[in-house]
DNA sequence: CTAAGTGCAAAATGTTTGCATACTT
DNA sequence: AAGTATGCAAACATTTTGCACTTAG
C-alpha cells in the first residue's frame, strides 16, 4: 500500500513502548489518544491514526473489525509470534474477543488453493477469522 | 434484536421486489438509493437504511463489515441458498478495494475443520480474507 | 538540506435520529 | 383513531486530509 515509516520519532517509540506493555489487549484509537492524553505525553491523534496503520502494516499490531459503526479495535501481538515464522492463523471470538493463534496445515492449505485455483494472494498478516472459540460455544 | 415492521407499505415492496431480484449480488445502502434514484421511483435514505436493517434481522438479506470504512454490504440471500447453508466467503483485495466472494467447496471444508478439530466456529459473514487480487498482482 | 513525521483544524464518510407528515390497519 | 413508516435535514462518530511546522537522517 504505502512506503512506510523510516525516521525514528519520539511518538512512535512511546506509542510502541507502550503497546508492548498490553500485549494481548485490545483497544481503540481513541484509547490510545486517551491514555496519553492522561500521561501527560500526549500524541495527535491523527499521528495515533497513522501510526497505528503503519503498524498493522508492518504486523506488528492487527486490527480488528467488529462492526462499522463501532471504532476499529488493535491489538499488539507478541513477537515470538511473528519470529516463529510458521505463518500464523488468527481467530477472533467475538464472544470473548480471546485471540487464538493457529499454526495449522490445513489452513495452509487453504492459502495455497486461494493463490492457485482463485488468483488471490492471503495475507495472513491481516486476516482474522472470526467466530466463537470453544470456551464460549460450550457456556452457551 | 427489534420489534419489527408491521405494516406493509409501498416502499418496503418494491425494495424487497427489487433485491429479489439481484440475489447474490453485493449492494451498499448506497447503491440502493442511487439504484431507485436512477428509476424515478425514490426511496428517501433514511428508509433505505431502516428496511435494510429490518431485512437484516428477519434474515432476508445479510449483511457484511468489510472495513470500519467503507460502507457495509447487503446480499439478499435467495431461499434455496439459505437451506444448503452456500453462505459465501469475502476476499478483499488491499490494493484496488475489491471485494470478491467465493462459494468455495474447499472454504466450506476450511470451516467444518476449524469448527470439528479446532472447536473454533466461524462467523462467515464477518470473516474476510485480506490480499491481493489476481489482477493486481498482475500489474505490480 | 531533504525527506519524513507531527498536529491542528477542517473535511469526509457512512449511518442514525428528531420530528412533522403521511400511510396502514 | 392509533400505531407505524417515511423523508428531510441536522446530528453523529470515526477516520482522513491539507498544510504549515518540526524533526531525523
Amino acid at each position: 500500500m504505502n512506503v512506510r515509516p523510516k525516521y525514528k520519532t519520539k511518538q512512535k517509540e512511546i506509542l510502541l513502548s507502550y503497546l508492548e506493555s498490553v500485549p494481548g489487549v485490545h483497544f481503540t484509537a481513541n484509547d490510545v489518544c486517551c491514555h496519553f492524553k492522561s500521561q501527560g505525553a500526549e500524541i495527535g491523534q491523527s499521528t495515533v491514526y497513522r501510526q497505528l496503520e503503519s503498524l498493522v502494516d508492518e504486523g506488528i499490531i492487527n486490527k480488528y473489525v467488529i462492526d462499522p459503526n463501532s471504532p476499529a479495535c488493535f491489538e499488539y501481538v507478541a513477537r515470538e509470534d511473528h519470529e516463529q515464522e510458521g505463518v500464523c492463523f488468527h481467530c477472533k471470538c467475538e464472544k470473548c474477543g480471546k485471540l487464538i493463534h493457529l499454526h495449522c496445515e490445513e489452513l495452509e492449505e487453504v492459502r495455497k488453493h486461494l493463490n492457485k485455483d482463485h488468483g488471490f494472494k492471503v495475507d495472513i498478516i491481516r486476516t482474522v477469522f472470526y467466530g466463537i472459540c470453544e470456551d464460549c460455544a460450550a457456556e452457551a
